[in-house]
DNA sequence: ATCCTTTCTTAACTTAAGTTAACGAGTTTA
DNA sequence: TAAACTCGTTAACTTAAGTTAAGAAAGGAT
């Protein structure tokens, strides 16, 4: 499927009209900020120990964030269409912890965090629209990891066949397995057990 | 050990102070807004099914989090002196999924999110207050909970003594071990079992 | 001081995940 | 086409967590 551009601003001001209401200059000001990227499957957008102010909202295909521990992958994040990867290094300016790639061929917009101050100062409705959409994030990623913590490995796969039905379908086992907390071995069994249970 | 309002006061101004430079009427702005409450040990601060719009900012002493799965309470977070609990009810009145009760006689300061509209409008600087301090929660709660995820039980179990060496201290190995993810008995081999390899 | 409740530990047994190794289906590459 | 690689599955064995039950230790209450 093909994007056109057109298509990239709607999809931004559509996920932007959820917070906030902006008037056309300020939607012109974000479009011309916004950096439309496409990246081939595969691609790292981001290694551990780097240095990056790149925040990154993904209009097509999926990124993912994994920690490298010893020689294994970690997988502990999925980025799909309309959401956002904020990584801490983009607010104060550390080297990440991890690894970002590609799963897919992916449409992104590339944010730097580099002008923000001026142009809130401008546009102070930005900095409130930040606020907010920072708000939603946090809150959404403190349900998440509650759901985590209080889930077994089985209830958490059981929880994403239903929450997100897409990514079981999209991503290969083994990066879900390591996204539940277990070993793509574990998932086989699992999966087994619970057709087994269901009959 | 007694806090006298001043030092509460200054407490919250220097935490504050971490993010944006306060002009003297902002900061009494602040103060004024700023409810001080003490709470009795065992108080329930929130209920599942509540709605309430407060955040809560602890001066002193130890509130807990916690969902209640059948019969059982599991423990999700600790907030101890300068931490916030801010949770999703705050900010878009969804009745609340979990539990919030003090582990310790607590000096909290009880923030209402209902007024801050008009606040922002005539201080922006709250506003960006506001949004650095999500911004600042978002990424330490996101890294914890990728901490959370890479890690086995015995990691986190010493990951955590390292880190926050005062909660292994003052809260109770069952309330701990709910927040590793493991049961009590669990926990308490788990002891035996380091010890046996350090030696 | 004694009782009672809460908290922590231990033990025996069950269940599920980790580990190592091997195999097969499906892709990609040479 | 054949070889190499990726991905998912299975199996045998090990390790650690869950479960149930019982008791010991520590704190509070009367």
């Amino acid at each position: 499927m093909q994007l056109t551009n057109d298509k990239m601003d709607q999809i931004l001001l559509n996920f932007l009209a959820k917070y906030v209401i902006l008037s056309e200059e300020e939607q012109n000001v974000i479009l011309d900020l916004a950096i439309f990227k496409s990246f081939k499957k595969g691609t790292i957008l981001l290694k551990e120990g780097q240095r990056s102010k790149d925040a990154y909202f993904v209009l097509q295909g999926c990124i993912r964030c994994y920690y490298l521990v010893d020689t294994e992958e970690k997988t502990t994040a999925f980025y799909t269409e309309t959401e956002t990867l904020n990584p801490p290094g983009a607010l104060n300016n550390t080297p990440s912890e991890y690894y970002v790639d590609c799963l897919e061929n992916s449409i992104l917009i590339v944010a730097n965090s580099e002008t923000d101050e001026e142009l809130f100062a401008k546009y102070p409705i930005l900095e409130k629209l930040c606020r907010l959409v920072s708000e939603d994030l946090h809150s959404k990623s403190q349900i998440a990891f509650d759901n985590f913590k209080i889930s077994t490995p089985e209830q958490r796969y059981l929880n994403l066949l239903e929450i997100r039905p897409d990514l079981a379908q999209r991503i290969p086992q083994y990066h879900l397995a390591s996204y539940l907390g277990i070993t793509p071995q574990s998932l086989s069994r699992m999966r087994k057990r619970l057709v087994k249970k269901a009959s």
